[in-house]
RNA sequence: GGCGAGGUAGCUCAGUUGGUUAGAGCACAGGAUUCAUAACCCUGAGGUCGAGAGUUCAAAUCUCUCUCUCGCCA
């Protein structure tokens, strides 16, 4: 178990944004806590991280907001690595992928496996715009939808009627830079043929074995992650582009390919490599260490992340020779936020840097909360209230409480100084027993990436402690016979010391802060599950404890949930500030005759009802002065039957009839409709009766 | 649309190869207690395991259909 080597990596955040709570809970968070856990074993481990600052979105961003790449990575690559520092994500190296180091890594990577023949170069067309001298990636292009007519649709996908789309099936592509028509234009890019590599994949994710040689247990490997690289395989792999038209990021390092970069999977991924090779050369370390023989290489990441980390990221590692491939790829689920997605779109948020900037003293309370929710194995959810109630019942109630009572009844009853044990009870001995248990237990959890478990394992050691302080009793005890009290005490405060090992990896700062109390130092993973940690007569520190564990106040919950939707609106109004309304342009000229033709009258909907097996239908009962009929109308998403009954609206007539989800409509309803896509009954004052016409 | 992962107590989550009365923590109720941050400790109530059908002596677990959420791909 020992000599193994860790390379541990963290998914690296796009220097596009400030980190929140939902990255942190799923990727950095447990990856600190497995690497603490680690160091605290003696295990030789180097944890790296970096900005990644490469990619169309930051040069695009940049053209919107009048300023530069380099000004947009810079900023938020030091809002998240001070954001990481401040919260205690102890990576060895936060680096980022605009460091010449990195450029350079990238750029021998790209060479190695360009003369290996690991590529297939293709020439395709694709949308230039002739304004901005660049080519467009499929979100920049907009047009109109081939199957649904809808004019915003994008070059990967329209939004309204869900089809996929590739850029060309759009009907007059408009660029989304200059607003102009692009024309199209031949390219030539460098392809990962991944359809090649399926037969060693296969076995290697399914059987953990590479070329016959066992690399890793594929039982440890997460559900979704096996579930989806197996249906991605067996579905078939497909050749990649590894290279990009752009002119930000690491340049194609071959003459004929000005003006190109390395894609996102060439480029990210590496940067571990790289920023393992900063660090090294910093630390008078060999990077190959950590990227070769025996080490275990582990990536944190998020669920979205899995094919790239377990199929694409593998071939490369593979093609290059000589590295090894990742020992487990353990992916989070998502968190979402008081009942909705975290989106910075929206501001719906909890940003880590304002959450340092706001409550410096409680990390270790957030660490707490962020790991008990963990999505380890499915989405969770994050609320404030949910936050106080874990701080104030388990943390304060159980490890505080414990702790402070321990101690206080230590100055108490002795000075301050640890009584010695005496002779032993069925009770002592079975608290000793059990005390023994929990290292082993609580590594074996760690090591299975269950970190959520594994903290909540700590809590029980707390537990015991507790329960065993009321099994004992004592203070009741110290009126007739002090020297149980001392054995009681001598015990209790060896399970004080134990949690501040067992708690160290999950909240380093408090298990400092109970040392300090303990005045015992720093205590290492081999001393855990110990009744002998401190000697009888060990002088506490002198001072009474202080409270470890402040309760969170309702008004602070009120307050936190309360600037959340006050961000949300704020947002809103802005975006809506920010964007002029547009409106359809005018249609093609029509003729009076033509209009004519229309025989629009005012009706009155007499009854209505939901279409079954739609959500967008009601079916309407509408006397329109001639008779009573049958219409179809799309509105229920935005009024409900009940609503509606009773209202004037205008009718088109004469359209003809047609069957909609099985019912016959005999008309149609005139809708206004805004921008947000709203609607609104077209309705005559309410002296006018069924059967005026409108004109 | 295809694929993957999920849907278990009010909330957050466990449930190994199908096997007694489906578990834990929090919240809730009752009890006990007063060293301690009105905390701890004990007991209890609470679930047609997303819906329906099937296989089986036996299904949360296997099969099929449907449905909702998230992700990936097209």
């Amino acid at each position: 178990m020992k000599n193994n080597k860790y390379t541990v990596t963290a998914a690296l955040p796009y220097a596009n944004g400030p980190l929140h709570l939902g990255h942190v809970a799923g990727v950095y968070l447990p990856a600190d806590i497995f690497v603490r856990f680690l160091r605290m074993k003696k295990e030789d481990v180097v944890f790296v991280c970096a900005s990644d600052e490469h990619g169309a979105a930051i040069t695009l961003r940049a053209k919107k907001e009048g300023t530069t790449p380099q000004e947009i990575v810079d900023k938020y690559h030091q809002i998240n690595k001070k954001a990481f520092a401040d919260f205690g994500i102890g990576f060895d190296i936060y680096s980022r992928t605009s460091n010449p180091i990195h450029h350079q890594t990238a750029s021998d990577y790209f060479k190695v496996l360009n003369d290996k023949g690991s590529f297939t170069k293709k020439t395709t067309e694709q949308y230039y715009d002739e304004d901005y001298n660049q080519f467009l990636a499929d979100r920049y292009i907009t047009g109109t939808c081939p199957t649904c007519s809808n004019e915003g649709a994008y070059g990967d996908q329209c939004e309204k009627c869900g089809s996929a789309l590739s850029p060309t099936d759009l009907i007059n592509p408009v660029s989304t830079l200059s607003g102009k028509t692009p024309i199209l234009r031949e390219t030539t890019h460098w392809f990962l043929p991944m359809d090649k590599h399926e037969d060693w994949l296969r076995t290697w994710i399914k059987e953990g074995k590479l070329d016959g040689v066992q690399q890793h247990d594929p039982k440890l490997w997460r559900n979704q992650v096996n579930g989806q690289c197996m249906s991605w395989i067996d579905g078939g792999l497909h050749a990649r582009a590894m290279t990009r038209d752009l002119d930000w990021g690491v340049k194609v390092p071959i003459e004929a390919a000005d003006g190109k970069v390395l894609y996102v999977w060439l480029d990210a991924p590496i940067g571990y490599i790289s920023a393992t090779k900063e660090w090294a050369a910093e630390n008078d370390k060999n990077w190959e260490d950590y990227w070769t023989g025996d080490t275990k290489l582990i990536h944190f990441i998020g669920k979205d992340n899995i094919v790239f980390h377990a199929i694409i990221f593998p071939i490369l590692l593979k093609e290059h020779g000589g590295l090894i491939l990742p020992d487990n790829v353990p992916a989070y689920e998502f968190l979402n936020l008081e009942g909705d997605k975290f989106s910075t779109s929206r501001n719906w948020a909890v940003w880590l840097h304002e959450y340092m900037a706001e409550n410096p003293d409680k990390i270790d309370e957030l660490k707490y909360v962020l790991t008990s929710i963990a999505p380890e194995s499915k989405d969770a959810e994050f609320t404030w209230k949910e936050f106080q109630s874990r701080i104030n019942n388990e943390l304060a109630d159980i490890l505080g409480n414990f702790v402070n009572r321990a101690i206080v009844l230590t100055h108490k009853y002795f000075d301050a100084k640890v009584p010695s044990r005496g002779e032993l009870e069925d009770v002592d001995k079975d608290v000793i027993a059990q005390m023994a248990e929990f290292p082993d237990k609580i590594e074996g959890l760690i090591r299975k990436y269950k970190i959520r478990e594994a903290q909540s394992e700590a809590m029980n050691f707390a537990r015991l402690g507790n329960k065993y302080l009321a099994e004992t009793e004592p203070w009741k005890l110290a009126k007739t016979d002090m020297s149980r009290v001392e054995t009681i005490m001598n015990i209790a405060l060896q399970i004080t010391a134990n949690l501040t090992i067992v708690f160290a990896p999950f909240l380093p700062g408090k298990a400092a802060k109970i040392a300090e109390f303990l005045n015992c130092g720093t205590l290492g993973w081999e001393h855990a599950g110990s009744a002998d940690i401190l000697p009888a007569g060990h002088s506490l520190d002198e001072n009474k404890p202080s409270i470890l564990i402040s309760k969170i106040e309702d008004s602070f919950v009120d307050a936190q949930v309360a600037k959340l939707e006050a961000s949300k609106l704020e947002k809103a109004a802005e975006d809506k500030a920010a964007q002029p309304v547009t409106h359809p342009d005018q249609k093609t000229e029509t003729s009076f005759d033509d209009f004519m033709k229309m025989d629009i009258r005012v009706g009155e909907i007499l009854e209505a009802e939901k279409v079954k097996k739609s959500d967008k239908l009601l079916k309407l009962l509408v006397d329109t002065g001639l008779d009573k009929r049958t219409v179809v109308s799309g509105i229920a998403e935005h009024f409900a039957p009940e609503d509606v009954i009773g209202k004037k609206v205008s009718v088109l007539m004469n359209l003809a009839p047609r069957k909609i989800r099985g019912v016959e409509s005999q008309g149609m309803i005139l809708m206004a409709e805004n921008a947000e896509g709203k609607l609104s009954f077209v309705s005559p004052d309410d002296s006018f009766t069924a059967g005026c016409e409108i004109r």
